[in-house]
DNA sequence: CGCTATTTTGACAGCCGTCAATGAACGTGG
DNA sequence: CCACGTTCATTGACGGCTGTCAAAATAGCG
């Protein structure tokens, strides 16, 4: 009826769920990238980190303000997963939670008979189903869009974490609230916003939250992983309007694409073609 | 280019706002209803408690498991809200927050076009601005949709209940989440369910909020003051297509209407309708 | 250099939006 | 008790945005 029926190849079996790291030296993540649309995604070169410490993304993860020792004394292996693989699933009971590492994931929810909604694009430093620690299965699904390496605590040490006066508590509550800001965008892009004005959007919301990562390329371009099934997902539509729609701003020279990567050629007018709504 | 653009005649004057309630017999809000939509729409003839202690919905309320006299001491002034009168306006800072007494109200976000996206429907016992609690100001607006008795409660006053280990900020957290929870269905529905599924499901929705709150009428009928304005506006739709989808779904004999109410007819077969896609 | 995954393109259909007219319900005032 | 105005729901004609289907083109990969 509407759209988007598919049954993921990668369902079955999660035997790579359970994989540890097991290199030490290169980006893990810089080799066996499955298809096109990742092969230019390169991650940055970094090794995980056997400390906290002096992890690079520490001060954007939830527990930011948490010392590095604190931090590894209570977290478990890392994970690395494939991309298109299930990290977690709607009504799963988990025993861990995580960080994102390196690599790029989405939420979704799944209808039986295949639609499928993206409720949100994770990046590194940002916590898988933080719902969990508060409730004991969580509402949605996770996937790798590209191979992820993932920062694992088991729920026990989290919680134990919790208890503690060091407001992580509070910090957690913060990122729920702005989360749900974040939705109630969405909510309204897919309920008064045209097609444009939605990838618009979502390209500058991207965009800026990379910025923010300082995980731009150097010519000012950023990583873009996901194919247009994965757009067309968050925002709605059907793969071929999404190509139909970025064709059109390509053609406004408002972006471009290179493999992998994506270039906002005209900040400026992209934000004047979105903020005929505020925000 | 979509839909939905308005401007609310209630917007400029907020001097009701500030009205404080001075009639102390019958209900308050059974009087002056203003168009036919909300004429059989009965509130309950409670009057304001001036005492806490009994009141009817503080069971459901965030701070139900405080005792009467400690929200006693904390609350401030009742106020009578009119119908279709703003209650708060995306960005405002408010000195003080707000549970629902009785009679209904919803949260919006509007565009600069006027295009409007309703993002809740709020009902007696519900708090309305709970990030406020954490963020000083709020990312939606909210209208009285009925008329409206709101208990209020000091901004100060609130935060230093939450300061206590009294488990309310636990509480705010579990309603945050499932807030979330909520929205994150109404994205799915926006994104990929047709105007026939998200309808039956907030008729579904709606329903089952009120049975919980005890507030169906005797022949298992509902109180539906929406008008399909509202209803358009937080299904994404437009009133046109609204008032189509209706009349499908009662020459299908699954509701039907009578003014101010609404009657499920055949829940099973809503469900049906509705569960072709995992809730 | 063939294979596969993905994007692009075209033709067409349908859901839903737009516009405008009609109708129904209700409140008001004579 | 009945004209009248206002608000809202309904209906019809029409158009457009977006979906569907299928084929072709492109890109990446071994």
């Amino acid at each position: 009826m509407l759209c988007s029926r598919r049954q993921d190849a990668s369902s079955s079996d999660r035997k790579y769920f359970r994989d540890y790291i097991h290199r030490q030296n290169g980006s893990i993540l810089s080799a066996n990238y499955p298809s096109k649309a990742r092969a230019e995604f390169r991650p940055s070169r970094i090794v995980p980190p056997t400390s906290c410490r002096e992890c690079p993304i520490r001060a954007t993860a939830l527990y930011g303000r948490l010392s590095g020792d604190e931090i590894e004394r209570r977290r478990g292996d890392c994970r690395l997963v494939r991309a298109r693989r299930t990290i977690l699933r709607e009504g799963e009971r988990l025993q861990e939670v995580y960080t994102i590492f390196e690599g790029w994931a989405f939420s979704y929810k799944l209808l039986v008979d295949g639609r499928r909604q993206i409720l949100s694009f994770l990046l590194p430093g940002e916590f898988i189903a933080l719902p969990l620690l508060r409730m004991d299965s969580v509402t949605f699904s996770v996937q790798a869009l590209t191979d992820v390496l993932l920062c694992s605590f088991p729920m026990k040490n989290m919680r134990e974490l919790f208890a503690q006066e060091n407001g992580l508590s509070a910090e957690a509550q913060a990122r729920c609230l702005a989360y749900t800001a974040g939705l109630e965008d969405r909510l309204t892009d897919l309920g008064r916003r045209n097609a444009e004005e939605r990838l618009a959007r979502l390209l500058l919301d991207l965009h800026g939250r990379l910025q923010q990562l300082d995980a731009l390329n150097d010519d000012g371009s950023c990583p873009f992983p996901l194919r247009q099934e994965h757009v067309a997902d968050a925002l709605g539509l059907t793969p071929v309007h999404v190509s139909r729609v970025m064709a059109l701003l390509k053609a406004e020279k408002l972006i471009s694409t290179q493999s992998g990567s994506l270039t906002l050629l005209d900040v400026p007018r992209l934000r004047a073609l979105v903020e005929r709504g505020r925000s």
